[in-house]
DNA sequence: CAGGCGACTGTTTTT
DNA sequence: CAGTCGCCTG
């Protein structure tokens, strides 16, 4: 082959998958053999070598941040490539996004074709959870888990139906039962003008069916489609690139990549079979397979391949890697899930001042999020700077909910839901019963809620299209405290909806959110509660800022969306995994999940006990498939790893109140021990100490993580024996931090060995039990 | 209607 | 443990 400058950082099989002729095409690969490498150079392949305009190409990831990095990848390629291109038309942007950021800017655009308005918003899942729990409520099912009917409806917009179409077609005990929830779950957010996050697919794709002429724009639009992570999509995303590609006289210029034995998302409807459904629906479908991994040694890979082999029904592969040998995998076995965290913050202490590896090298990955605590802490002890991801997202805060509903309604006069989160903060004497009177007004007065809400304060003329007799039917019921209370809330919100529409497309998102912030009082009441709220001021202050400093991306002209309204809709869309890095330098925590396609260095998985890994959900259902979920779930852990893996497990554990005991996990067992050195942690434990000692006790053992060189520095140099034993102390007293900065005492306890366990109110970090030798607390 | 307190319960994973 | 619910009081 003739090398194109392209080509010329990839293998033999890569490049066959880059330059393949235009036509359907499928890269199926295992882990680090470069998938996304391959997709993102196809990418400039077709601009570059096949005269493709950038505008034409749609290109599928799972994340936004995901979708970032491609489009700069892809960027850097074109650039460093070619330096004057064709034109401007040939400069247009392409097409990156999630399915749903892509299926929500179409909804936007095509709004009309829809059963929605303009400016309809997207609902988050404590908003669905909401909904659902007074539907259950109303209908006397409030045993009914509220988690389970949203997953079944979930699951029947996964198959394309409405909430009449799935009544229609019910025939089983329990979906004759959903049927009335679904259609008052589908009542509820029609009438508030809201989608949730599978509307988004399921209406995009009815969008399609229902109007052959959307569906040809958009099939000429995008006649190259590539998707990454194939191996995740559910049935609508399948729909939907089916209908986007395979049409008469398409190019069927469609280019998947995936991995089944990477499939993790089979709970929210992913299917892994969707790969193999591609060979059936586009006959002509090239494969290529990738074989050689670049990410991780050799051992790390063995590890993989000896569990991946115990689930049925997959193609065999076998990893392998020219990268040179590396350590052998550590699996660690701990008393507790105490000794567990320390043995990893130690043992990533030694690998940071031995200077081989830095804290962005360094990621600890779990099956739930409830194993971050214990790690969060020793991570603390150690005094290692740590990342979360995904735990309590900043978007999911309450203050930054409250700000945003404050948004949400003022763009969606029909978002009842938002009003009801904002209506009465600060307290102005708004309650339920009230917002309850105004919701039926709502529906008597066939109004949206907003102008239901003018009516009332001002009377039926207020607004335009009142129904002549709907106010003698239903006169309105406030009167005295309740009707001046939302008379002053009304007026607010006319006043901001007028500087909303007056500034429009000029506005300043975030000067407009401070604005309302400040007026409605909210920001005042935070301020007022003083110390405890401070770090919520904060919050908004970010959320400020990052409402002024938010840029749409280029192509949002056509949706003639002012600041606020593009600023709503891009943060309903962020995820977890999106959140911003900062520079400094932290090691990264996450679950397995949010792990997907990224690498490191040196990856610790903690918690590979059985009920934990897999999950006692998984195993309660007796499904095989879902163990065997549960078990990719630990290859793609294991397969994150570049030179270094440690699994970690733990006899017991404390869970929701509890102490816990723990087996070690049976994919432990399915690995060939001769793959794993094993270790125990503390190591006295195995000679005769109860492991009932928590790893507080452990702390005082100054016991090497390992025997391994790069572990031959102590971080930690362990609690002091100069410790005082005299109660240093008393609740009230303020103290100062190293981490966590200042705080009052709440209580302290002296131990045995003269330390002090220290609980105080952190301002900026909420309560915590210190040490004092650790903590090194002062007085303030 | 606001806010506090005690009882109770229990998401595994997320766009 | 920690978030939520409902009851109680002011
Ligand atoms: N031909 C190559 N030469 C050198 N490095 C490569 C080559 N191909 C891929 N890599 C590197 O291997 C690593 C894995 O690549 P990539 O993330 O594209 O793999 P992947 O198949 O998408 O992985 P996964 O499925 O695990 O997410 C990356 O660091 C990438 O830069």
């Amino acid at each position: 082959m003739t090398s194109h400058p392209l080509l010329a950082k990839l293998n033999t099989a890569q490049r066959e998958a880059v330059s393949l002729p235009i036509g359907p095409a499928q890269i199926m690969a295992g882990p680090g053999s470069g998938k996304t490498r391959v997709l993102t150079h196809r990418i400039a392949w077709l601009v570059q070598e096949m005269d493709v305009a950038r505008n034409r190409i749609l290109a599928v990831t799972f994340t936004n941040k995901a979708a970032g990095e491609m489009r700069q990848r892809a960027l850097e390629l074109l650039e460093s490539q070619d330096q004057d291109g064709p034109g401007f038309e040939w400069r247009r942007p392409m097409a990156i996004g999630t399915f749903h950021s892509i299926c929500a800017r179409i909804l936007r655009v095509e709004y009309e074709q829809t059963p929605y308005e303009r400016n309809w918003v997207i609902v988050d899942a404590d908003d669905q959870k909401s909904v659902i729990k007074e539907i259950l409520a109303s209908r006397a099912a409030s045993n009914d888990n509220e988690f389970a009917v949203l997953a079944d409806i979930s699951r029947a917009k996964d198959r394309g139906l409405t909430a009449s179409e799935f009544a229609a077609q019910a025939s089983s005990v329990l979906d004759v039962r959903l049927a009335p929830i679904y259609a008052d779950y589908e009542k509820v957010l029609r009438a508030n003008n809201a989608l949730d996050f599978d509307d988004l697919l399921m209406h995009a794709l009815r969008l399609f069916r229902g109007n052959q002429d959307v569906l040809d724009r958009y099939r000429a639009r995008w006649p190259h489609i590539l998707v990454d992570e194939f191996q995740d999509t559910n049935g609508t995303q399948y729909e939907l690139v089916k209908l986007l590609a395979a049409y008469p006289d398409s190019l069927q210029s469609l280019f998947v990549v995936g991995d089944e034995d990477q499939s993790i998302y089979a709970f929210r409807g992913a299917n892994r079979r969707n790969l193999a459904r591609l060979r059936r629906d586009f006959p002509s479908l090239r494969t290529v397979v990738l074989e050689e991994n670049y990410r991780s040694t050799q051992q790390i890979l063995d590890v993989a391949n000896s569990l991946i082999q115990h689930n049925r029904g997959r193609t065999h592969k076998e990893l392998f890697t020219g990268n040179p040998d590396g350590q052998q995998v550590v699996l660690v076995d701990a008393a507790g899930g105490d000794s567990e965290a320390d043995w990893i913050a130690r043992s990533t202490a030694s690998l940071l001042n031995d200077g081989a590896f830095g804290h962005e090298d360094i990621a600890v990955m779990y099956r739930t999020h409830a194993l971050s605590r214990a790690l969060e802490e020793a991570f603390l002890n150690h005094r290692i700077a740590y990342r979360l991801i995904g735990a309590v997202r900043f978007y999911d805060r309450a203050e930054i909910k409250d700000a945003l509903a404050f948004l949400r309604f003022l763009v969606n006069p029909l978002d009842a839901l938002s009003l009801a989160r904002i209506i009465n903060k600060p307290a102005r004497g708004i309650g339920a019963k009230t917002l309850a009177r105004l919701i039926e007004c709502r529906d008597q007065w066939g109004l949206s809620i907003s102008d239901a809400l003018t009516v009332a304060c001002r009377g039926p003329e207020a607004v335009a299209h009142m129904a002549p007799d709907a106010w003698e039917r239903h006169p309105s019921p406030f009167t005295g405290r309740a009707l001046r209370s939302l008379q002053v809330f009304e007026s607010l919100t006319a006043e901001w909806r007028e500087r909303l529409y007056t500034e429009d497309l000029t506005i300043d998102a975030g000067l407009f959110l401070a604005d309302v912030l400040e007026s409605s009082g909210y920001r005042a009441r935070l301020v007022a509660s003083g110390e405890q709220d401070e770090h919520r001021l904060e919050n908004l202050d970010e959320l400020v800022g990052l409402a002024s400093e938010f840029e749409p991306e280029s192509d949002a002209e056509e949706l003639a969306l002012n600041p606020v309204e593009l600023f709503l809709e891009h943060v309903s869309l962020i995820s977890a995994a999106d959140e911003r890095d900062d520079d400094e330098p932290k090691i990264t925590l996450m679950t397995l999940h949010n792990a997907k396609g990224l690498e490191y260095p040196v990856v610790y998985i903690p918690g590979v006990d059985e009920d934990l890994l897999p999950h006692f959900r998984a195993r309660d259902t007796g499904d095989r498939e879902d163990i065997e979920e549960e078990r990719r779930l630990l290859y793609v852990g294991i397969t994150r790893a570049e030179r270094l893996l440690f699994l970690t497990r733990a006899d017991q554990r404390f869970v929701s109140g509890r102490t816990m005991r723990y087996r070690e996990s049976r994919f432990l067992n399915e690995i060939d021990p001769g793959l794993l050195i094993r270790e125990t942690w503390p190591q006295w434990r195995a000679v005769g100490q109860g492991s009932s000692l928590g790893g507080r006790q452990a702390d005082a053992y100054r016991v090497r993580p390992s025997r391994h060189d790069w572990s031959s520095i102590e971080a930690n140099p362990g609690p002091t024996a100069a410790a005082p034993a005299r109660s240093q102390f008393k609740a009230g007293m303020n103290v100062r931090h190293r981490i966590f900065g200042s705080g009052k005492v709440i209580g302290s306890k002296l131990l045995a060995d003269g330390d002090e366990e220290v609980t105080v109110a952190f301002r900026q970090h909420g309560l915590k039990t210190v040490l004092n030798s650790i903590a090194g607390l002062e007085p303030a």
